[in-house]
DNA sequence: AATCGAATCAACCGCGTTGAC
DNA sequence: AGTCAACGCGGTTGATTCGAT
């Protein structure tokens, strides 16, 4: 297939967004929204492809961003999540509210993948988080109308426990044996048990309605969710069903 | 005070997917 | 059914900042 170039080099700007071409990205989208990325720049008069737009207002210019340093709820759901859906970054975000794939992905490759493989070795304590400095440099300067101080977590609850602890060896496989953490024990009390029939039936069984109680979804991101994919949704339900299947095991341990 | 290496994060690049024609 | 444009995602890069020496 003949691919589109990313964009036009010619008298397109890179680089970092000055203050400036926020602005009018955000007066630009707040005005007449984003349905075409393509043409918007050109609309908003900036010299930046549309790529560029997206991202920028995706990672940065959204008012629903949350800025800030991440929860250690929100630390150890990524690390679960991670556990189950591997490097899938925006489905990852998805279950975060106000956090970005591009931020998820970089707070797990600068932070959270060295705990987890020293955590795997020992009882490892979290590396020392360095972050708090410059969380505010736009943040501050663009203040969206319904963005919150970074301190606050928007009254948005995890879709996770952060006792709970489960974890695959590949995303991928949705049948393999896969290992439940008890809350609050040592790695080496965590018992595997192969899925069976009574697990995929007992959870499958589960109403449908139930999904998405007490999860959080992507319309959380309301801009863009307009569009969900199909494999989203596909990996949506296997979330909620490992989710729930988690919530399972807990309560038949009681 | 200067230097250097590590950590952080915004931005870019390229590929796969999707939807319109 | 095939082609193409656009979108979205994940991997990677490069500039900046910070801490240690």
């Amino acid at each position: 297939m003949v691919r589109a170039p990313c964009c036009e080099k010619m008298g397109l700007k890179r680089g970092p967004w000055t203050a400036e071409e926020d602005m009018t990205l955000v007066a630009h989208i707040e005005r007449h929204g984003h349905s075409n990325w393509r043409a918007l720049p050109k609309q908003a008069g900036l010299l930046r492809c549309g790529k560029s737009c997206r991202l920028r207002w995706i990672n940065y210019l959204r008012p629903d961003i949350k800025r800030g340093n991440f929860t250690s709820e929100e630390e150890e759901a990524i690390i679960q999540l991670h556990a189950m859906l591997g490097n899938r970054w925006s489905t990852i975000a998805a279950r975060l509210p106000g956090r970005t794939d591009n931020e998820i992905k970089n707070v797990w490759h600068t932070h959270l993948k060295k705990r987890v493989q020293s955590s795997s070795k020992t009882s490892g304590q979290a590396a020392p988080n360095r972050k708090a400095k410059k969380l505010s440099v736009a943040a501050s300067a663009l203040e969206g109308p319904t963005s919150e101080p970074a301190s606050s977590s928007s009254g948005q609850s995890l879709s996770m426990s952060p006792g709970q602890s489960l974890s695959t060896s590949s995303a991928d496989d949705y049948s393999m044996a896969w290992s439940l953490e008890n809350t609050g024990s040592s790695s080496s009390e965590s018992e595997e048990f192969q899925i069976d029939d009574s697990f995929w039936s007992e959870t499958l069984a589960m109403s449908v309605d139930s999904f998405g109680s007490g999860m959080e979804t992507n319309d959380t991101f309301g801009v863009d969710s307009a569009s969900p994919s199909s494999t989203n949704d596909e990996m949506d339900f296997w979330v909620t069903l490992f989710m729930q299947a988690s919530d399972i095991q807990s309560l038949s341990q009681i």
